[in-house]
DNA sequence: ATGAAAGCGCTAACAT
DNA sequence: ATGTTAGCGCTTTCAT
């Protein structure tokens, strides 16, 4: 385990510390610390030599030991569901184009579904001392993440709006996306439009059920509760939920599935029976994935800028490190309809 | 920064220590450490009143502390170049099946494809002190991934021979999945099979072009190298490189893209011109991904245990962890071709 | 502007 | 089996 232990015959077995660093530019470890992490005045001869040393000995920051002695790292945990998603991946992504910069690093807490396991996760995370998190819970209350704000964590929330505690947030508009898909699923005349949608404990999977009701109320449609399915968000879930609707005496005319995993689980269970998309049944998905236009037909979808999401909560993570005391901030993602084939009309809007 | 702070008003300020927890039940702080990482004998019922304190106060270990006094953390770094990749992402849920029940926690180094930022990212790594580190590096030679070596890091290469340095390694069986797939296109009488593959400083480019090259070999034919394109694993470089290859006077009749990001960059280009797979040109890809089979028509591609590699990598991190000096182990993951309507024929194999 | 010295919370060596 | 004590490498007072 030792960082000084030797790795391979011949490997150079010597870590310097801040002491070596000092000895050899005749200073104090108080002057090197000063001069490396910017903290201090220190006067340009002795920071020439300071920097000269650290160089020569090829000195390296032990991350841990600041952080333990500053009581505070330079890392930011991330809690999400689903790795696999290329939403988060995606979001991973925008994160670190403001992370890296900023020379903080990325602790990942994927809970893969599992709440116990986002505990877990979490206290970990905790006791890594985290400067920040993150998070899309499991559940829209969540006394974990509470806990970890009272201890001085800063918290942001991704796409969804947790109950129980004040915390920054970046969303994007479900509700508007879902709403404007199934408005236009209404106007191309479809009997029966189904919802596939996230559990309803997640602010996602609420939001888009409630687009779906809007769109019905706008359209003086009444809405078919029986076309509701819930579900998981899992591909499986989804699968074995669309063949159930494929089963019924009248099946839907059209399937809005509200994530890219139930979008996957319903293809699968449309392509497996043989059914046309769009002649048969019609389909329409949230989450614009790079695959979307490459599917036969092309796949309809409500798109989002998932890198900027990314980009943005972590930018509003920095800022209340910066500054704890900071009034909150709450920001929300426009939605697209990204109309094509599987659609089952060209239209033009 | 600090633990302590007061994150919102009226909120609980005090972040107990091990010394609290000794002083409650009444122990030494040695014997606290010893009951909660289970590092040393206690009798029945000292470890009582520890743990008793330990739940009361709501104890949790500050991982940092104990990070820097024994010398090592509990941290795994993971060191890839596209998150976005599937393949990536899911030998990441892989590693964690292995890490978190071990109390690993995975730090992620993304470096986007980018060798300055690989580096940066590593050194930021080693700050931190990662026990270990798993890592598909930008190129075979580096001597970053040899300097973690020699400071005592374990490491174990993915998908990846580096050739300077001597390490574990998780494969996959790349050559036999190319040779296999090129082959049967052969089989079919296309007349003029390319190649889309990833650069060759990468081995998994590498050996799927030799895989290639072999299945002509095996064939007693002409490897048409006018027909071998290499492009950047991205998704946009592909859809360039086809577009290129369909607009030639005789374009290709078959397609073997080496990835999946190059699978994408193909198809794009494919449908784009509105061309048949697989009457105008046949398609055959790397990774069998989810949505492989919801293409219409289905695509036929390589498929491997993405999640197994994952799991195998981590395990022999954890046991090189534990044993430095034990003899290397290098595992491969076989591949298989699974046939789909993309391959131009169903074919009894 | 610089140095000396204390100490973050924990574990490991040593003593009993 | 348990306690005492030193100290990991750094930052941060507190002196000067």
């Amino acid at each position: 385990m030792s960082r000084r232990r030797l790795a391979t015959i011949g490997s150079n077995n010597f870590v310097p510390t801040i002491k070596d660093v000092a000895a050899l530019a005749g200073v104090s470890t108080a002057t090197v610390s000063r001069v490396l992490s910017g903290s201090g005045p220190v006067s340009e001869p002795l920071a020439d030599k300071v920097h000269l040393a650290a160089r020569q000995l090829k000195y390296k920051t032990n991350r841990v030991a600041r952080s333990l002695r500053s009581r505070g790292t330079r890392i930011v945990g991330v809690a999400i569901p689903d790795i696999e998603n290329t939403y988060f991946s995606t979001v991973i992504c925008g994160i670190e184009d403001v992370l890296v910069p900023a020379d903080y690093c990325l602790l990942l807490a994927h809970y893969a579904d599992n709440a116990e396991r986002e505990q877990f996760m979490l206290e970990t995370l905790h006791g890594e001392g985290v400067a920040g998190l993150i998070f899309t819970p499991s559940a829209a209350r969540n006394c974990l993440y509470r806990e970890m704000a009272e201890a001085g964590v800063a918290l942001v929330a991704l796409s969804c709006t947790p109950e129980d505690i004040a915390v920054d947030s970046v969303n994007m508009e479900s509700l508007e996306g879902a709403h404007q898909a199934v408005k236009h699923l209404l106007r191309l005349d479809h009997e029966r439009i189904a919802i596939l949608c996230g559990p309803i404990t997640t602010s996602t999977g609420r939001d888009r059920l409630a687009g779906y009701r809007a769109a019905f109320a706008e359209c003086r449609r009444k809405v078919p509760e029986d076309l509701i399915t819930m579900v998981e968000w899992k591909q499986e879930s989804a699968y074995r939920a669309v063949q159930e609707m494929l089963d019924r005496s009248a099946p839907p005319t059209a399937i809005f599935a509200g994530g890219n995993t139930l979008t996957l689980g319903a293809l699968q269970a449309i392509h497996e029976r043989r059914l046309d998309i769009p002649r048969d049944v019609a389909l329409v998905g949230f989450d614009d994935l790079p695959w979307a236009a490459s599917l036969r037909p092309s796949l309809t979808a409500v798109s989002y800028q998932a890198r900027e999401m990314g980009q943005c909560a972590a930018q509003l993570l920095l800022d209340r490190i910066a500054d704890p005391d900071r009034p909150l901030n709450h920001r929300d993602f426009p939605t697209k309809l990204v109309v094509r084939a599987s659609f089952g009309a060209q239209w033009d809007w």
